[in-house]
DNA sequence: CTGAAAGCGCTTACAG
DNA sequence: CTGAAAGCGCTTACAG
């Protein structure tokens, strides 16, 4: 910048201003300025400028992985709404480990972020004290926790759970599963469990036995999970009716492993999942699911730091926002009327 | 850092010390200022620490996308192996554009990153003329140019695309088509197109025309865009006998596509992708692929740079690398001898 | 083993 | 419309 200043033969402080006010800048100072500054190749130092004016302009994302469609989906959409207003995303991935949640949430305080946002609403004392003393804005993500830190933006996933137990009931099935993953690891899917939680609810006061829910395997589930944890299924329960994955991702696997053993689908079992993945729409057939808009809770999320982080209005209040986004059930190939016989 | 000396009765200097080489301070100290540094919940400002050390531990990533799985494999691969040294990941995304790229390159820049690692080998003027004078570790990955910008970390897309032609040939086939995306919009998948390149010219070394070699819908590739280039190539030739997609994506939405309108693959239709992604082994039937190491290229990746940025002698020689890691061939379930008839 | 001084490259808050 | 001074919170490079 010192050179560019010298170069243009203005102060150092005139430079500052025509990159972030031009317009206070005579037009003859500012031309030459921009000139010095092409020619030179300057690039200013943001580190620099975040130092001094106490703003970083980064703004955290902590996910579980970032090899999950949704969450990269909601990655994506969150770095696109701040794009625009030049904020850049420290993305960390916790591996679904809370442990290795709170080291992370510590390594990016030290980057001085200008907002966290953070999957899920459960994390360790520490990690939980550290976000409340932060003194930025916090938004926790894909769920909609009674008492959020700060904000929240996400939708109730034992509410998911229910309404795909009370459509597989409402088809006429009575012998119900349900496929998950463990949570008495180091790694766990809490909000897995959560739609695990709401679905055997629905269950239980139907009067139907939660006993088929099944929790096989560590976070995150994969394709594999899917078919593996339906064969300890069949093997449990070979009259089991219809299976409710807690992830498109095992309910694929699991239609694969169907497929395999010549199992119909939804003829002999019913099958959905969540999430709504490409994948499950492209399946043959298509696998019914609960489908949540993963891209919106990055935008909305997005949008909602913009509105506190870019308010003119510093002494304006603000409001604690707690954003439900919903859900929808679709209805496609692999979910159908029990059967008779 | 000022409330951590005064309560502790050092100097900065000594708790500064503590935090980068506590072996440097006496026990008594050191404990005396961990106990400051405990009580007041301090988490030292790194953005100050980069400022003055001139180091940020920041690497950069510039990816085309996050929501693919392979890329998202390479930014998890680059990003574990960075971590215990702790780095954290600048990611970018550029939605498979130039102009995009060049952007995002640019604002990275401001950032100061100590290095800086982007998928691709093509990049506009300006980036290719930032990127050289920024004075760090470049790593284009994700391809082997003969001539990088400074290091390079990937495997011959061109060559994949020979390969992929090879084995579909060997297997008795003559009509033989591929997927792919235009290269002609802003958004062009570069590297599906050297895969392309490489197919078509083993297909025409062996006498076979390369008419059939589609390019349809701007990158990146989707289950959908298999299923409808698929569609518009059974339209063009309907006595087509072997189909290469420059992406499993793209192979899985064939396959459906086939089931949806009972093709009978392989008996009817070869079919091979590229990728290994998860849902290729899992289809039924499995989808042959060519396979990359996606979190590899991230791992080698972050090596590389380690070895750079955190090399004890400082004058020892860089020499540059170029580090191929190949690929291999699946051959499963939707490639098989073209049946006579 | 510990500390005082200088400085990293910007922005803030003035002043004129 | 432009600029001189101070300072952001650390680390570097000494010195003792």
């Amino acid at each position: 910048m010192s050179d560019v200043s010298r170069l243009a033969g203005v102060s150092k402080m005139t430079v500052s201003r025509v990159l972030a006010d031009p317009e206070l800048v005579s037009e003859a100072t500012r031309t030459r300025v921009m000139k010095a500054i092409d020619q030179l190749g300057y690039v200013p130092d943001r580190i620099a400028g975040s130092l001094s004016s106490r703003r970083t302009n980064f703004v955290t994302a902590i996910l579980p992985t970032l090899t999950n469609a949704n969450f990269a989906d909601t990655a994506q959409g969150l770095a696109g709404a701040l794009r625009a207003a030049d904020y850049q995303l420290l993305i960390g991935y916790t591996m679904y480990s809370l442990k290795e949640e709170e080291l992370i949430v510590r390594a990016m305080l030290a980057r001085r972020p200008d907002a966290i946002v953070i999957a899920g609403t459960v994390h360790t004392k520490a990690a939980n004290e550290m976000l409340l003393r932060a003194g930025i804005p916090i938004v926790e993500i894909w769920d909609v926790p009674e008492h959020p830190i700060d904000h929240a933006v996400g939708f109730s996933n034992y509410e998911v759970g229910r309404l795909a137990a009370r459509h597989l009931i409402s088809l006429g099935h009575r012998r119900i599963a349900a496929l998950g993953s463990r949570i008495d690891g180091d790694a766990m899917d809490l909000r897995g469990e959560a739609r695990l939680q709401g679905f055997a609810a629905v269950l239980r006061e139907a009067g139907i036995a939660d006993d088929l829910v099944i929790r096989e395997g560590s976070a995150p589930v994969s394709y594999d999970h899917g078919a593996r944890t339906l064969a300890t299924l069949l093997q449990r329960a070979p009259d089991v009716e219809a299976v409710f994955a807690v992830s498109d991702i095992s309910a694929v696997g699991a239609l694969m492993e169907c497929h395999r053993r010549g199992i119909k689908v939804p003829e002999a079992l019913s099958l959905i999942g969540f999430g709504d993945f490409d994948i499950a729409r492209q399946c043959v057939p298509a696998i019914s699911t609960i489908r949540v808009d993963a891209a919106m809770i990055g935008r909305k999320t997005g949008e909602l730091l913009l509105s506190i982080l870019e308010r003119d209005n510093a002494s304006a209040p603000i409001t604690q926002s707690r954003i439900d986004i919903g859900f929808d059930l679709l209805i496609r190939e692999t979910t159908a009327p029990r059967e008779p016989g």
